[in-house]
DNA sequence: TTCCAGCTGTGACATCAGTCACATGCACCC
DNA sequence: GGGTGCATGTGACTGATGTCACAGCTGGAA
């Protein structure tokens, strides 16, 4: 229902912008555009179900994607998330298979929809198009090896203060103390982004601040002690 | 110093039966073949390590090899294990950074190495393998998420549960019980493969003897209650 | 305002995972 | 045969993880 394509913006710009696509030519990108079918999503929003058929990639225009596993208990363990942009779902496209995972919007989100068959199409047009996919997916692979080392070697304390620190990574350089970061909307959704409960999330971010490392305020976190949260984000051993 | 390169053996049919090289003519073969580097490996040789700059990828000719992350407590968490005619690091070829896990033999093992430059050559030349290549990085995209799908939302006697069962299904479609198996060369190999320590995989293999729904003997295992197994390996909730 | 829904913080608790220590068993070599 | 080295099996224990229950807070709707 809320899926409904509109054809009166131009996305042009954000095809441009894509690094997939980068370096195509002006008559490629239109080409590209006039079969890509942009639909919008609202908060919260099923885009795909993991293991439903998987029928062609999306491209982020505006707004943020989360893509996710979900267990038959209900929890979640989120595996990215990615804001304009990104493309997703770029590899099940290829290997004829299911999506191995789901998708939601996390906003309001508009998405660029490019069919398996153009997509193909594409690139086997294009061979440079190819090689840009492999690049992102390459990526997408180091972050999925990163999940599992971090799952199977360190405990919900770590991941948090990483979590922390990627965070502050983002939020820009500024060398010394005092960076703050924005918290993810509720601590479920923290939690099932490093893979544990909100319990967890709650108790291991009071220790940090009672450690000193930090300063919570709602949904902000003031870093207090970058050094510390370093060593807090490494393995012990 | 085992990495010897040999020249007498004729390395042709290996590269034809790989799965991204197949559909190539004659002719490209023989330029792959021209250019790729026999390398012989003893059980347990380093093939190369996580983080090392990535200089090209890998083909299985004979034996068995590796992929995984280690810790920093020494402990280690196996991504896959590659028998011939399976590529090796095709992926981190082509984002340009290093290897994102280490790889080692397991048993002796024949690799054919190719270059990051002839495989790019190779790729540019023949859209058809890019592609190829984008389906085997697929099913190992998939592979991943099936480990963190386990990691986080189940326990060790479930993994341990799937883990046989994957064996069984390699063995054969003996419909009926009474299949039989052969375990990892040790329990701490076993435990590396389903993200746990050699203890806890010697206790639950006994407990589900204990169950009645396997006989331990040494490294083999019968399975007796397929069923039960099953149910044990799916998550309680 | 009041009420309600959803989120947060926390204590109590059950279970799981991992470590340490040690005894046993097995193969291989001298 | 005896010793050495390596893998296994087990018990005891520690700490991490996750569940349940409940109380308090907040923001929005009626």
């Amino acid at each position: 229902m809320a899926t409904v394509p509109e054809t009166k913006v131009n996305h042009g710009p954000t095809l441009a912008k894509v690094p997939i696509f980068s370096g195509l030519t002006e008559g490629e990108l239109a080409f590209l555009l006039q079969r890509a079918i942009p639909r919008r999503y609202v908060a919260g929003e099923i885009v795909f179900g993991e293991g439903e058929p998987c029928l062609g990639m999306y491209v982020v225009e505006s707004g943020h994607i989360r893509i996710f596993k979900s267990s038959s208990g209900g929890r979640e363990h989120v595996l990215s998330v990615d804001g304009p942009g990104s493309s997703v779902a770029e590899l099940p496209v290829f290997d004829g298979g299911s999506y191995p995972a789901s998708a939601a919007a996390v906003d309001d989100a508009t998405l660029l929809f490019v069919s398996k068959q153009d997509f193909h199409a594409l690139c086997l047009a294009h061979p440079q198009v190819t090689l840009k996919v492999l690049r992102v997916v390459g990526a997408r692979l180091r972050r999925l090896v990163g999940i599992i080392e971090e799952l199977s070697f360190t405990t919900v304390r770590h991941r948090l203060a990483s979590f922390l620190l990627r965070l502050a990574q983002k939020e820009g350089k500024r060398a010394s103390e005092g960076i703050q970061v924005a918290l993810p909307a509720s601590n479920q959704e923290l939690a099932s982004q490093i893979g544990t409960v909100r319990e967890l999330v709650s108790r291991n971010l009071s220790r940090l601040q009672a450690e000193g490392m930090l300063q919570l305020d709602g949904r902000h976190v003031l870093i207090l002690d970058l050094k510390a949260l370093e060593e807090a984000s490494q393995a012990s051993e």
